[in-house]
Order: C-alpha cells, then sequence, then structure tokens
DNA sequence: CTGAAAGCGCTTACAG
DNA sequence: CTGAAAGCGCTTACAG
C-alpha cells in the first residue's frame, strides 16, 4: 500500500479530485450520493489528508514553534518552564496546532533559523531571549508572543507574572508575622523577574521603615538549588552573626538549596528560621518543611501566550495586550 | 516584502530556478561565477528555502513526533519523561531533526492521527501507551520506536532500563545494611517498570532467605507523590507494630511522599527508618534528607532512542535492539 | 453539482 | 554547466 492520496479516493469514486477535496472540507456543493460514497471510501481506507501539501496550497502550517532559551542543561522538564510549555501543548492542541519545540543552549540563531525554514505560523518565545534573536525573528514577520522574557520590546505581546507585587507579598507577609531581619538571596538580576521581584520587596521594606541593608542581599549568578545552597553556606558566619530569623529568596530553588542547607546544620523551620520562595513549582509543596512562596500562574502564562498567538496568527482586530498576572501567597510550613 | 522564493534568486541572479537549487544543495554542477552571485543572493536577501515545499517534493519532513501518554496533568515538567524528553530534543536538533512534541491524556488515536497528517518521519512513543495506538500507527508504516512502555511488542525496538536487575540492587543494599523487616510499597503494577522492579526485589530476598510476606507490600494506583504519602499514613499503625526498619518505593515520588509523611511524625531518616526510591529524579538528592535510589539514565533513553529512530528512518540495515540500560544505586543520607 | 487547470515552492531527471 | 518540464498532494477559482 503506497501512500494514500485524494487522487487513489477520487479514482475509486469515480469522481475527480476537486470533488474530493470539496467534499473533505465541506465548502461548496456535492451531491449527496458523491459524499456518501467518498465519506465511506475515507473511512474505509483510513484516508488521512497529507498536511504537508495543504500547508504548501494554504500557506498555512498549523504549526506553532516554543523556543525556549536556557543557559543550562534542564529545558522541557525545568520545573517552572516545563509547566509552561505543558499549559502551551495542551491549549495548542484544543486550536488544532502541533507545537514543534526547541531548545536552545547557545541562543544562536539557528534554532530560529530552522523555525523560519519550516514555516511555523507563529512563535512562543520563553525566557531570555536576547534582542538579536528578537530583531531577526521580527525581520521575518512572523507572529510571537514572549513570556516571561527578560526585556519588554515594544508593540511585543509579553506575558509576565506582577513580580514586583510578588515582592511586596514577601515582605508584608513577612514583616506581618514580626520579621524584621531578612536575609534575601536574589537571582541573576539580568533577568526582569528576579529583578522585580527584588525591587518589591525592598521598596515595600522602605516604605514601612524597615529599609533592608545592602549587606542583607545576596546575589546568585544561577538562579539554581546548587546556588542556593552555595550561598547560603559561605554567608552562613555572617547570617549567625546577623541575628537574621528568616529568609527571602527570589525563587523556589535557590530557596530550597537554601533550605536543604539549614536542615543539614539542625536548624528548625519556621522556628528558628522563616524562609519565602517565589514560583511555587512542585517541590515547593513537597518539601519538608513545605515551603511558603509566591504563586506564579505558569498554566494561565502558557495558555494566554497560545491564545493570543492564535489571535495574531489569524490576524484578528483589536488584540489587547494581556494585563500581566497577579500573584498569590501560598502560605506553609515555612512560615508558620 | 513578500515570502522570499527560490524563484526570485533565480530572476535576480539571472539563472533559472533550476540552477539555484543546485547550488543551494551542492548536488550536480555549477560554474563558480553562478555560485558566487546566487550565494551572495542569498547571504543579502536571507533567503530561507521553504522546508514545507521540500517535504513535500522528498517526501522527508525532518520532523519527528513524541508522543507522551500520561493519565494525570504534568507531562513535559514531568521529573522522569521531561528528562527523557530533553534528551530526545538535544539529540534531534544534532541529528537535524525538528521535533513535535504531543501529549496524550485520553490516549485516544486523535493525536496520533495529527501525526499521521503531518507526515512526520517518524515518532517515538513514550510510557504506557495502549496496543490500539500502536496497531493503529503501525498500519500507517511509520517507523518508531517505543521508550519505557508498558508492552513488549514483537520486532519494536523498546529502549528500556533493567528494571529488575534494579530492584535487586535495591534488596541487596538494604540487606547488606542489616534491615530485614522493609515495607514496601509498589506502583501501578500495569506499568512494566514498577511490576519489575518490585519483582527483582521479591525474587532477591526470596533467593537469600528473607521472604518478603504478601501484607509487606502495599500497591498504589498512581505513582505519585500524593499516593505515596497517603499510602503511608493509611498504613501507619500496621508500619509501627511491624516493626519494619525501611522502606523500597518503585519510584522516587512514591519514596519522597512517604518520607514527607514520616518527617512529619517526626521520624529520623534514616536512623529510625531508612528509605531507598527509584529513577533518581532531580530532587531525590534536592531533598533533605537526599534519598538513596537507583538511577535511571533517561538520557541515555531519550539519546538512545533518537539515534536508532534516525536509523529507521534512513532504513538503515542490520539495526540491533539496543541492550536495556543498566541502573546504578546512588548512595545517599537516606540510608546513610 | 462537478471537472479541468493552475498553482503553492521546491527537486530531479533529461536534453542540450 | 544550465534550463524546461514534470511532479510532490493538495485547494481554489472558473467554466460548464
Amino acid at each position: 500500500m503506497d501512500n494514500l492520496t485524494i487522487k487513489e479516493i477520487a479514482l475509486r469514486a469515480g469522481v475527480s479530485k476537486s470533488t474530493v477535496s470539496r467534499v473533505i472540507s465541506g465548502k461548496g456543493y456535492s451531491s449527496s450520493g458523491a459524499r456518501d460514497k467518498i465519506l465511506q471510501l475515507i473511512e474505509e481506507l483510513q484516508y488521512k489528508p497529507n498536511a504537508v501539501a495543504r500547508a504548501m496550497v494554504s500557506q498555512r502550517t498549523h504549526n506553532i514553534g516554543v523556543l525556549i532559551y536556557r543557559r543550562h542543561h534542564p529545558i522541557a522538564s525545568h520545573p517552572f518552564y516545563g509547566k509552561i510549555l505543558d499549559a502551551i501543548l495542551m491549549t495548542a492542541a484544543s486550536l488544532n496546532y502541533s507545537v514543534f519545540v526547541t531548545t536552545d543552549h547557545e541562543m544562536s540563531l539557528r534554532s530560529a533559523d530552522y523555525m523560519m525554514e519550516k514555516r511555523v505560523d507563529g512563535l512562543i518565545l520563553i525566557s531570555r531571549l536576547q534582542q538579536n534573536v528578537i530583531d531577526y525573528i521580527t525581520k521575518f514577520r512572523v507572529p510571537y508572543v514572549m513570556v516571561n522574557g527578560s526585556t519588554e520590546v515594544d508593540g511585543v505581546i509579553h506575558i509576565v507574572n506582577q513580580d514586583e507585587e510578588g515582592g511586596r507579598m514577601v515582605a508584608e507577609h513577612l514583616t506581618n508575622a514580626r520579621h524584621s531581619r531578612i536575609f534575601v538571596i536574589a537571582g541573576p538580576q539580568t533577568h526582569r523577574s528576579h529583578n522585580l521581584r527584588l525591587k518589591g520587596f525592598i521598596n515595600y521594606m522602605a516604605q514601612i521603615g524597615i529599609p533592608v541593608p545592602s549587606f542583607s542581599v545576596k546575589y546568585a549568578s544561577t538562579s539554581t538549588f546548587g546556588e542556593g545552597y552555595e550561598l547560603m553556606s559561605s554567608h552562613w558566619e555572617q547570617f549567625r552573626e546577623g541575628g537574621y530569623t528568616s529568609i527571602f529568596a527570589t525563587n523556589d530553588m535557590i530557596a530550597l538549596g537554601a533550605m536543604k542547607f539549614l536542615l543539614e546544620q539542625s536548624i528548625r523551620i519556621p522556628d528558628q528560621i522563616a524562609v519565602v520562595g517565589f514560583d511555587d513549582i512542585d517541590f515547593a509543596a513537597m518539601f519538608s518543611p513545605s515551603l511558603t512562596t509566591i504563586r506564579v500562574d505558569t498554566e494561565e502564562m502558557g495558555t494566554q501566550a497560545t491564545i493570543l498567538l492564535d489571535k495574531l496568527i489569524r490576524q484578528e482586530q483589536n488584540i489587547e495586550n494581556p494585563k500581566q498576572l497577579m500573584p498569590k501567597l501560598i502560605f506553609r510550613q515555612s512560615t508558620k
């Protein structure tokens, strides 16, 4: 059995390819006699229209590409970006798109190149995309949306969390619980979200008259578990002498790394030290003690991104830039 | 600027489309004069060949599809399958394939359908695919490989871990540390890996004369953290009265859930109870205490799968069925 | 209601 | 070394 084409169906049904095409698409007229026979043949022979040929003529592939940039290894399996990807996958399926997933470590233009050749209908760019990539993609006039990117680009749909507000929430939560000596571990400040989370936190503290001294803030070069552990370990002396009673880390991975170190020192959390993270990755709830954190609605991010991209692709008018997502405090054992 | 095609390049270079096509592909002759001019034009105009048109004529899309089945939500972000996916993504890129990622909750044929229409060059099927899906895919003669599937199908390349051997390793590790009262929490036995892990464990115990009584084995209906926690909680009385000194769970998620419960009861791990999991997901090392487990080489699984699929696609002769991957004991705090 | 023809953007023999 | 022609599997006006 060779590739089954519309031609074969037409032959067997004793009609022309045009007629077959019409009944498949449901557009244009067809006699019920022809229709029944063709439909039956399709069922019987399990004919599937060739999407490649369709894309060729319609100039629409019904494919979208997801480009995720991460310097380090885990990508799809990343506890935060993976969630966004999952939501994209679900939503894309419901809108009848297939999705190409591409990861890029070097942020070379190579992965973008692929997408251009494949002629995807649109692109979702996740995480810290560099300007040259954005320029490049723009040049090809492919519709795209950004999710949790590091930069704001004019006129580009960019789906982000209200990170500054989240930072404020942390400060509020901790100070309400009478903490005033708070140690901060901040992720890479080149990334929009880490930067704003820290900013929101610091501003609130200043406002209520408990300014955060700069020596209380340590900067991590990567937002990883290992880095959280290391930073906590290397500043342990300073921490004890400083009389800190709590820690805010600008993401859960860093917070969890720090907690691991504390637990190994037999510190009781939250009795001796309270800890707050940010993101609400799955592990945050599973860790023991579970981690109080600020939930970022990753599902909504992925869903929104896909829906908006679809609108862009269909050239819908008046697409409004999405509102920034509102984060939410998740109160767990680490501050209870 | 409209879509830039080979026709436009030919026009500007003052040659025919055939010639342009030849210099792009590098096949066939071309005068260096023509070549230089064409190459320059391509560079200047940033021409990208349309992959859809290419696929149309070559009957090769250079796309592969990854089909992951999970009954419950997390898919790409799954700590185990996500890792396999990452490895596939990396390897596929190096072999010049783009990858469609599809997830399916209902294991309907719908997602398989998409793949057939898109005419992917091949498919990677992950996790518990049902027979009807396999039959369906087989009918379309699309090359495919299975990874960590639940069933063995004759003549199908199936990449799996030596789970039975892994189960044996756990038994050996625990008994070497003088544990004889071992409580077992086993994941769904319909899944090949959970089944074999348990089997390997039980057989070894029987061999060395410490048979595992059936009341010491509890079955989880899903292999999740929540289920591990619940099972531990609901059998806590029995556990204490049984004088157990250790736990083996057939995957890390279950083990971690059980540990979380134990820690909440202020049990000291491993002093009072030792715990061993299986998989070595990232979180196993991060948990406090870190979890002793059997590492499954997910990276190798994904890499192998992709390489073998590529061979299948290129119709290479004598492709040998891959050896089952050897697992490895990772000795951590939970049994130290 | 239906068929012939042209075309989507490429590649691949085949002449020259 | 190069160009004209046919074809990959569809869809879409356009006649009839």
